[in-house]
DNA sequence: GAAAATTAGGAAACCGGTTGCCTTGAGAAC
DNA sequence: GTTCTCAAGGCAACCGGTTTCCTAATTTTC
């Protein structure tokens, strides 16, 4: 019986390295073998020969065989896929999420489908439908910000996993940081170095994160029978406003021996403004900042004792929720990541220089 | 005629929103044609009546019809899918790298898989190989240091494009950033603004950004008679080695009027020592950094003129000699695209503060 | 030596689309 | 009234795998 096309396998040469991938198709022919019985011997089911097996694997590894994903996917209905999308511009807080996550879908064997929505609803919507088109597993939702955002889609056919951000719906899933424990962690810290005349600068206060941090370092203060000195400094996320915000501080008369603020920018133009005014860090006045951004806690002079929000963690966590809910286990509701304060020179006097330790809590 | 599974059709509803997605079998059987005619009437292929075209089109939008990627794959061959790997850590360079290429493969309706490779081989081959066998239409190479790396496969079955990095094989397909005439520009600029006692201060001397950008520097300078002030201070891509240089030329009592500095973070720290020691910027001693990192250039002070690499543009350029491979039309070689001289106060005496200009260049 | 049990591997359906070819029916031409 | 044309849409093959079912050959059993 001959084989119906003669055509095109006249030649054995150079199917494994050149041309179209082979298939499973090629690797029968050259193991003689169906291709039923090529399925079956790469994946160990069926009853065969132990010989036919062997033939069948060195056909496969002769012409570099890989399976077509698009055909596994089709009548498996599992893509071992899943979507990423960052509602806003990719940035500093997405890369330590996307690489957590990263890690933790790769050694699931999972790929990840990476979509930058810029802050636009329309090209959400439209990332939306690519991913259900592909049909990817799963989803996980990140952004910049932690504040609560109307639920990506209703009714999906594939679970969500909010990390960072959350949704507004409570039956979402959503893994965000303590940044209230954090802002306490904070606060902890600089009472127990026998600080009791604390400043806060922080960013807008319309920003969910600024809102959050102040509201619980001053509760954590009042706890004490504290106040902080003077309101909350409420301003911008940069280096300018923490040195105008410094200015502010001295300028008002009141004393201060530390000042926790609500990122490492600011704490830096803290920094930066109390040197210029001739107060020592830490031993005039204490700065914690918030965020453990590397590149702004160890330029500072001094280098900064700050707040970490163990993101690559959360990214972590939100795959491994989303692994669970694609396996049939969800576990719906706002999970939240304690955060970790990370020691440096800029509130212990006694360290040695460039030195980092880590406090357990 | 009855339909032969009456099993599962039973009840009507919900179908569209619920359980699995819509398959083109459930479009037809909604509107009452064969599978075939459904497939032409939402395509616009064959001959069919118009309204049979829209009853079919109505039962799509009624169920949410989506076609099921992986078939159209099947059958066309194309993923319309490609991967990027970074081979190191996502970080500051990668991201509008990632940024650039998303935009130009989006827009051409492509997805993008995301891998991280970690500057570990083994990941790396590893994601390679995933990458190839869920047939993606190539893969975009990215990493976090110019310099040439060896390719990442050879005779590889799709079409790939190094960004940023480049490959040795000068056959492959490179598109790199003018490194060298990025510092020839910081120095012409330097040069038009009358100074001509410049130094340099940039990151280690086996990093080939930093060779590449000193040796363009005193090249530039010696096209106009002129020497560097000193050697080229190689050392680290951080401040503190901006700090520290800027100690070693202040005490090497050769005078020097401008500062073109291998990077933003060792340029800002360069600031930071030079009004420490009562120079003003730009007066007395004007500087350059490089990168145009805008967290660091923005919160100099003064804020910092810097070459721009131009990264997103890079990216989009990649993805878009990718999207050529993939059309047959592959461009091999090495792509080099200029950089971009950005205007702020650290050169210019008469700007008003927290303008920033950019130069037609 | 014949019937039963076991084993090895092939044939074909299926996943969800697309597309070439063929059939059907209606209107036009004679 | 019969043949020809052409539009409309159905049928089935195909993409590349997996899996179920079945057949053929071998071995076991009596």
């Amino acid at each position: 019986m001959p084989p119906r096309k003669t055509s095109e396998n006249a030649g054995s040469s150079g199917r494994g390295t050149l041309g179209r991938p082979a298939t499973i198709s090629d690797v029968a022919r050259l193991a003689g073998v169906s291709v039923g019985t090529a399925s079956k011997a790469l994946n160990g089911r069926g009853s065969l020969r132990e010989e036919t097996r062997r033939r069948v694997r060195s056909a496969a590894d002769e012409l570099g065989f890989q399976p077509n994903t698009a055909a596994l996917t089709l009548n498996s209905g599992r893509t071992y896929t899943v979507g990423m999308i960052t509602t806003d511009t990719i940035g500093r807080f997405s890369i330590p999420l996307m690489t957590g996550a990263e890690d933790s879908l790769g050694a699931g064997r999972m790929s990840v489908f990476l979509c930058d929505a810029r802050d636009d609803p329309i090209r959400e919507q439209y990332y939306l439908r690519t991913l259900l088109s592909r049909r990817v597993d799963g989803i996980i939702v990140t952004g910049r910000r932690t504040q609560a955002r109307a639920p990506i889609g209703v009714d999906l056919p594939v679970p969500v996993v909010y990390a960072f951000i959350s949704s507004t719906d409570p039956n979402d899933c959503s893994v965000v940081p303590d940044e209230a424990g954090g802002a306490r962690k904070a606060v902890d810290h600089l009472l127990a170095l026998g600080r009791r005349r604390i400043a806060h600068v922080t960013g807008p206060e319309h920003h969910h994160s600024a809102a959050v941090r102040a509201s619980a370092a001053v509760e954590r203060l009042a706890e004490s029978g504290l106040d902080l000195v003077g309101a909350p400094l409420f301003g911008e996320w940069s280096e300018a406003w923490g040195r105008q915000a410094t200015g502010i501080l001295l300028g008002a008369g009141e004393e201060f021996d530390a000042v926790f603020c609500g990122s490492d920018q600011i704490a830096r133009g803290v920094a930066d403004a109390l040197r210029a005014a001739g107060r020592r860090v830490p031993d005039d006045v204490a700065l914690v900042g918030f965020d453990n951004w590397d590149v702004m806690a160890l330029a500072c002079q001094p280098p900064l004792t700050s707040i970490d929000m163990e993101l690559e963690g959360l990214g972590r966590t939100a795959a491994d929720l989303l692994l669970a809910a694609i396996n049939g286990e969800p576990a719906p509701g706002r999970h939240v990541s304690p955060c970790r304060l990370v020691l440096r020179e800029s509130t212990a006097v006694s360290v040695l220089p460039g030195s980092t330790r880590v406090e357990q809590v």
